[in-house]
DNA sequence: TGAGTGATCGTA
DNA sequence: ACGATCACTCAC
């Protein structure tokens, strides 16, 4: 179990998801340890993508993503959901992959729910973190991409980016 | 296919 | 202050 460093995550968002894929996230609470392999990411990749919460600049809600990548941004969604994205790419270039499945738990409000994910995880440096890791396991899964989910008012080109990546048998 | 749910943001 | 919006889920 190799701990991904703050190397991995100063990267393009369009690296970084796919190489997400397989990998093991490991929440530590003073009850347990419990690791979620990912299975589904999506990218959203700057202000240019209409897709992505940072078309409209910079607000508090999207800060986060502005920050230098390996930090968490962590919002709620539809009044219900929390959203568990991962910051990447350099300071001020506002890019996350948002973790859409995990092994045994696919949809993103699911698994949140199920890892205990909440307003508090906002801004938590993964690299740094004893409650919130990413681990490299050698796991290397084949991949394939596809649209990304629930983005229709996006426009017709970045609606239809294959920048959803999921493992594939 | 549509209701539930509340933080966020643009408009005043 | 108000209203529209929303990277979802579950039950019909």
């Amino acid at each position: 179990m190799q701990k991904l460093g703050a190397d991995f995550f100063t990267r393009d968002v369009l690296i970084v998801a796919p190489e997400l894929i397989g990998r093991i996230i490991q929440i530590k609470t003073d009850k347990k340890v419990e690791n979620f392999r990912i299975t589904e990411t999506e990218a959203y990749r700057g202000e240019e993508d209409l897709a992505c919460h940072a078309r409209k600049g910079k607000t508090s809600r999207t800060a986060p993503m502005y920050e230098t990548g390996g930090i968490l941004y962590i919002y709620l969604i539809y009044g219900m959901h929390w959203m568990l994205n991962i910051v990447t790419a350099e300071k001020n270039n506002p890019q996350a992959v948002l973790i859409r499945g995990v092994a045994q738990y696919n949809g993103p409000g699911k698994l949140t729910k199920r890892m205990g994910i909440n307003k508090k995880f906002n801004y938590l440096k993964i690299y740094d973190s004893e409650q919130f890791q990413l681990f490299d396991d050698g796991f290397s899964p084949n991949i394939a991409a596809g649209k990304r989910i629930g983005i229709d008012y996006a426009g017709e080109v970045y609606k239809n980016k294959a920048w959803r990546y999921f493992q594939s048998e």
